[in-house]
DNA sequence: ACTCACTATTGGTTCGATCCAATTTTCTCC
DNA sequence: GGAGAAAATTGGATCGAACCAATAGTGAGT
């Protein structure tokens, strides 16, 4: 549906996707292919290469420098950086992740229905106590092994409908195509714990086993709550991988 | 020897401090003020108010996007984000992250001398396995009471000489001052386990107790290694709070 | 050979100017 | 009044041009 509009055109206007994003990608995979250290060429031959302005090349750059796919040295040059992970810790939904992971995720509905948000809720979801919230409880599976027991509330007001959804895939999905809803932004606190009882026998777990517990507040592209989610991860499955950096004062 | 440059010239050059990073400051101190949703002025309001060109206002306000400070919405403005927390994971030493706490960092040297890589540390800082390395173990405090336990391993080579500095403060500061290195990258795989046995008494813990396990490699501006962590911190007394974004693609 | 000043290279900063795309506001016509 | 079109507003994309700052290379002088 637009790689046609691509071809056409092709020399300069690129359609709909803009010159910085084109050659960012573009940089992106011919970076891939050199060996760390290696010199990429200089902003000024990049624009002539590529017939755009230097500008664009150092927007392009710029992108590339965060995603710690490259490092710049003022007066020196740009080079590909020899970082082998550098997976920046994005914001993912528990498909996405597993999918990432090469597992075949799973869902298993334990509750679904609508309370009072409750003073806990109320205060991450920025609601009144009163305030309904649509609750969902699912025993996330990959490869059909259980590996996170989850607890997602909604503003009731901001996902009509969505009890009657099927809701044993991506939420994620469902609530951009279904409600418009884009989950941008996520505020996490990541903790260990051990669990016991009900949620241990859930996670086909002894009690007192490790297990990662993330809370999370998922917001929009205005910094809106629209969504609160506690998860406790099977700690022998499951590890978070991320880079990050040092500030730039 | 640089501090005079500044007052002088005062107006419009501020000496070292380039035009966009000060702006960003000035911004995001006025921003801090403002009730989010709150609209700031227009892009090229703030180039007038602030006598400069709106590539500079731009690139001031990526920054404080960047950092989840503002949002902008193409056709309508630029508005005070309304997240609360929004402290994005930077990498900080445990010194540091304990300040940031409000707790007051310490430190027991437990084991401090030099050893052959050995083939997992080696890899982790692409050297050969029979390269020294420095190592150290380190019980972290915070407010005189265990926190942490940490390995730590160093290429010998990029620290002469620090087996005879104080070890019980900031390894980072004095990375930066006395070897010249300064890390301004690190891949991290978080992990939750239990403790026992040794770790378990160190740390003052029943053992079985939950505890969070981080691995991390230590960059340099250009991504070479040099520094590889394992810190095992107690559960009940720690947590990793952060926020993540969704993909731009 | 070695050092040190000079020079060229390269990324960093900044300006000014257009044009485009999304959003909001205004206005017009039922 | 209300719906829908038109205009104004606002951030996004790009270009071209200078100049600055850090680094690397060159070459003269000892």
């Amino acid at each position: 549906m637009d790689d046609e509009r691509r071809g056409v055109v092709a020399e300069e206007k690129a359609g709909a996707v803009p010159k910085h994003e084109w050659l960012r990608e573009r940089l992106r995979a011919e970076v891939a292919e050199l060996s760390p250290r290696t010199a990429l060429p200089t902003e000024r031959e990049l624009a002539v290469q590529h017939g755009v302005s230097r500008a664009t090349v150092r927007q392009a750059l710029r992108a590339l420098e965060e995603s710690g796919a490259v490092y710049r040295v003022q007066g020196a040059g740009t080079f590909v950086a020899d970082t082998t992970i550098s997976k920046s810790l994005s914001l993912t939904s528990f498909s996405e992740d597993m999918d990432a992971r090469g597992l075949r995720p799973g869902s298993r509905v334990l509750v679904a229905d609508e309370v009072p948000a409750g003073s806990a809720v109320a205060e991450d979801l920025q609601l009144s106590p009163d305030e309904p919230v649509v609750r969902l409880v699912r025993l996330r599976l990959a490869d059909n092994a259980p590996m996170c027991l989850e607890t997602v509330y909604f503003p009731s007001g901001r996902v009509p409908g969505l009890l009657g959804a099927d809701l044993t895939g991506s939420l994620y999905a469902l609530l951009e195509e279904e409600h418009g809803v884009r989950l941008v932004l996520a505020d996490q606190v990541v903790k260990a714990v051990t669990v016991d009882g009900a949620d241990a026998a859930l996670l086909a777990l002894a009690p007192g086993s490790p297990a990662l517990r993330i809370h999370r507040i998922g917001r929009d592209e205005r910094g809106r709550p629209v969504e609160r989610t506690t998860s406790v991860y099977r700690a022998d499955h499951y590890d978070i991988a991320f880079t990050i950096r040092r500030e730039t004062s």
